[in-house]
Parts: structure tokens; C-alpha cells; sequence
DNA sequence: CAGGAACTTGCGTAATACGCAAAAAATACG
DNA sequence: CGTATTTTTTGCGTATTACGCAAGTTCCTG
């Protein structure tokens, strides 16, 4: 029962990934779905039993990303303020250690191909909301709020805000870099000082 | 010249709307995109030059919402301060004013729909996005920051994103309803006092 | 009112997504 | 160890779609 799950999410991973390799070689538009699934030796339907386009392919890992997010969050100290530990494991994503289960590069070879292909755009961003949605979830677990409470919507929204603000702005960045994670933990430092200080409630 | 165009925007708006209501009446994935070509009366291949897929053509107005959210911006007085001005232009979206040139009651039916239909998300996050593109340049401009600023891109990346927690909110909500309007402005003066507050500079 | 630009249209085609049912593979169980 | 059962993969058929291209139509400009 796991390892037929194991060995489900391998080959849900093989798929995005040769669907990203080829989109980086070739240009999405060039590549061609039963070429992704050759690569990897299945069939075409099922690469779409896995995927339902090869957009939703090539982000796949960005959905892997956000859950991871989530998670770390759950396993953060209990007593750490909730910005910092925002902070710290969204910039983990940005280090070495959220990395692991991808190839090496991938995250520059990624937001290199996002940039350049608008084709992509709706699917990353849907993956992304995703992850904001857990998000949000585990911060009203740790905080205790009421499920439909606002706060954790904003917080999660906020901090996934600034995530792809400084994520844009190190793209465009000309001059010498800062370290993408450092622009991101300034970014997400910004941007949640308003919320957590707050306490607001509605009418 | 602009006769012309006017002409233009009208039958885009037109099949917007027509592909936004046969995705009401019958659910989008029954509507073929021929349907919403003839209820304007033109033909499927006109269609699809003013939109790539039915999903943008019933996500349009959040578009025009988007370039409209940046002009007001433009037109606030100069000596504003910027938080004041984005809670103002963005809640004035959910007012009376801000629905000007989409029919009576579109706001709700359309936050009904793009909620009801998940092929719709990633399209309508698409558009979101432009628009935060757009808005980001304005409060560049009106900053007199850098082209290249975090700070724009995060300001009108969490203004973004704290209208969106302001709707999600809004819709779960299940006891009496504050008007969203208000759900909005709490939202955005929430969100946006950490990032105005503060002044942080990247080594 | 003639010349030309912009827009619309029909046609052809390559590609896609998914329902369905059969084959194949993995797992559980006696 | 072998068979029954569940899961996954696959092939096939088909409805739909997106877009290049070239011809037709409309509209503006001088």
C-alpha cells in the first residue's frame, strides 16, 4: 500500500521534471505531451492521468514546494512568534535544504523558464495559491484562531505576497546580487510587521 | 482611429460577458466557445482573436478592474499618504463606483462562479497578476522610488493579496455578513501598516 | 471617392483532454 | 505458493480547441 504511493509520486515527479527539461531546451511550445511521457516511459494517457496539461507538469515541484512549507511550518517550536517562523521557513525554501527531492539548479532553471514562458504563468500561480491555502491552515492550527477566521488568510497571503515580490525583484536585479534569500527574508520581514503588530477585529 | 477602438473594446467586453453568463446558466465546461461567439453574433475564429481560451474571456473584467485599480491610484492627491490612498482605490473597487461598465449584481455572480469552478483560478490569478504589475509601476511612479524597488513590488503585492484574503474571508464567512467593502478596507490597513511603517534597506 | 489599413471570417490542421473498457501489474490473502 | 482482488496503465475513439493563413469585408483617410 506505501510503496505502490512511493512509486506513484516517482513517477508523478520523472514527469515533471522531463516535462521542465524539455520546456528548458526546446521552448514549452515546441515540446509535445507524448514526448514527456516517452521520456519517461509511459504511455501518453498516462501522462494525462497524472497531469491534465504539460503546464500543470512543469509546476508540479512548486506544489511539492508549498506543502513542504506547511509542513515546516507545523514543526516549528511552539513558542517562536509566529513572523519569525514565518521568516525562517519561507526563506528555507530559498537554502540548501529546500532543495531536496529536486535536481541541482532546478530553482533557477525554473523561475528562468517561468519568466520566459506567459504560458506558465496561470498554472504556477494556482500552484502557489494552493500552497497558501495550507498555509493558512496551519497558521490558524498554531494560533488557535477560528477556521474562518482573517488573520491567518492575510498572514498567509501576505507572506506568500512577498515571497514572489522579492522573488521578481531579484530577477530583475542588475547590479551586484544580494543573496535571493536574504531579499526574501527582508521581504518577508517587511511585510508581516504590520499584520502580527496589529490586532484588529471586525464589527 | 477611435471609433474604432472603442468598437473593439465593446465586443471584447461583449463576449466577456456572454461567456461569463452561459458559464452561469450551464457551468463552464458546457459552454463551447462557438455558443459564446454567437450569442454576440460573430464568428468562433473572431473569437479567438480576442481571447486564447473561454477562461480568459470570462476573466476579462478582473483585468479592466486591474488598470482601473492603477488610474486611481494615479489620480489620488499627491500629498496622500500611500497606505491611505491604496485602502481607499482598492475598497472603492467594491463600492458603488467600482462597477462601473459591467452589468448589475456582476461582482457577486462572478465571485460565485470563479469559486465554483477551479478552471477558472488559474486565469483569474493571471489577471490578478497584471494588475499588481501595473499597480506596482503607478506607486513607483508616485514614490519617485527606483524602477527596480522592492518596495513597490511589495506594496501592491500585499495590497493584492490582502484583497484576496478580504474576499475568501468574506465568502466562507456563515454568520451575519459584514459588508465585504468593510472586510476589505480592515484587510488592506491590516496588511499594509508593517511595509509603510517600516524602512529597510538591502545591503 | 479612391486607396489602404484594420478587422473579420472560413478553412485546414495539429494538438489536446478525457471517457471508457481491456490488459497488465502489484498486492493481499488463503 | 498460487490465486483473487485492487490499482494502474494503456489504447482507442472522439469532441474540442487554438491558431496560421489568405480572402473577403468594413471603415477611415486624404
Amino acid at each position: 500500500m506505501r510503496r505502490r504511493d512511493r512509486q506513484k509520486e516517482q513517477t508523478r515527479l520523472d514527469l515533471a521534471l522531463a516535462a521542465f527539461e524539455l520546456a528548458k531546451a526546446e521552448g514549452l511550445a515546441q515540446v509535445r505531451v507524448p514526448q514527456i511521457a516517452e521520456a519517461v516511459g509511459v504511455s501518453t494517457r498516462t501522462f494525462n492521468n497524472y497531469f491534465s496539461s504539460k503546464e500543470a507538469a512543469v509546476v508540479w515541484p512548486t506544489t511539492l514546494r508549498g506543502a513542504r512549507l506547511a509542513a515546516d511550518l507545523a514543526e516549528r517550536p511552539a513558542g517562536e512568534p509566529l513572523a519569525d517562523a514565518l521568516v525562517e521557513v519561507v526563506s528555507d525554501l530559498y537554502g540548501p535544504a529546500g532543495q531536496e527531492g529536486l535536481p541541482d539548479g532546478w530553482l533557477d532553471g525554473f523561475r528562468t523558464l517561468v519568466a520566459a514562458e506567459p504560458a506558465l504563468h496561470g498554472e504556477y500561480l494556482r500552484a502557489q495559491a494552493a500552497g497558501e491555502r495550507e498555509l493558512a491552515e496551519t497558521i490558524a492550527a498554531r494560533t488557535g484562531s477560528d477556521e474562518a477566521d482573517l488573520e491567518p488568510l492575510l498572514l498567509a497571503g501576505v507572506a506568500s505576497a512577498a515571497e514572489r515580490a522579492a522573488v521578481l525583484y531579484w530577477v530583475r536585479q542588475v547590479g551586484p546580487s544580494t543573496p535571493l534569500i536574504e531579499v526574501v527574508r527582508t521581504a518577508l520581514a517587511m511585510a508581516l510587521r504590520g499584520i502580527t503588530a496589529a490586532t484588529v477585529t471586525l464589527s
